[in-house]
DNA sequence: ATATTTGTAACTTTTATAGTTACGAATCAA
DNA sequence: TTGATTCGTAACTATAAAAGTTACAAATAT
């Protein structure tokens, strides 16, 4: 499984952190994810041919939500970042030299029980926008303030 | 995601093929899946640790069902081989070096979304008998088989 | 013009998984 | 009790996927 989703979730929660105080780049946003900033554009290039965001070079530029983020659901990072593979989650290839294949009839069945378990993460998924992750996160991370720090 | 699961289906598919007709070795075990007798055997210690199967080594050796086809269910199957790592789907790490850390929470967050299709999965698996399931395979491989020559 | 930032190609590094070799221990049969 | 067979597992290698890095052209702003 790889983290494409979760830096897109990240890059949007950010964005809408910052909605309408202009752009932000992607060293920064690479910054707050301990990673380099080619990763986080390799995502954002997803995100926006997906129009969920918009990118500007240059002085000033960087990167902003391509509409409110009450209209962006975790969904619609999904899909821009399983656009190729079809799935954040992997699937069993079915190698199998022998006559009887029923390698493969396994791995077949068990790929669609991993695909039934997919649509369970994409309906969740859809149910919750970028405004009311950012909305969970803020206070998720209070949380764990008051828990090392209480009063 | 790694293929110790469908290994481990596979494996037990075979054993209750021969229900009855004596032991199978990892080598036979291996041809059918095309792989190596040493990656069978690591997951038969799994499936040996929850009691599934049982082996035997020497001459007219090899490895039987623990009970019967009926009394196993592929959820056992799932829990013995994911025991150490508690998931066959992967996991997010959040990883970050920033100071306001909103990284891990992401990640906890999805992660959290990911362990309940790992429990839409699990329920699944607990109501297929690997008996359930030899059959399901038999029914598969027939109806593929018709397809390629019809009659 | 110059500085800044994106976009992306090309490459290297890292990590997880699978595959392989090797050999001691257990078992069976002659 | 000797030899053949098979398991169990450690140790190593190979492969592939993912992440990280470098580099630089193109776009933008001042």
């Amino acid at each position: 499984m790889n983290s494409q989703l979760t830096i897109a979730v990240h890059i949007l929660a950010v964005l809408a952190n910052r909605e309408g105080q202009g752009a932000v780049t992607s060293e920064e946003i690479a910054e707050g994810f301990g990673t380099n900033p080619v990763v986080i554009r390799r995502v954002m290039s997803l995100l926006k041919k997906a129009e969920l965001v918009k990118s500007r070079p240059g002085t000033g530029g960087g990167s902003v939500l391509g509409r409110p983020a009450e209209e962006i659901t975790l969904r619609d990072a999904y899909t821009a970042v399983t656009i190729e593979t079809g799935s954040v989650l992997g699937r069993q290839s079915g190698n199998c030299r022998s006559n009887i294949p029923i390698a493969p009839i396994i791995a077949e069945y068990l790929n669609e029980l991993y695909e039934d378990a997919e649509k369970v993460i994409i309906r969740r998924l859809g149910s919750v926008t970028v405004s009311d992750f950012r909305l969970e996160i803020a206070n998720r991370a209070k949380a764990s303030l008051s828990k090392v720090s209480p009063q």
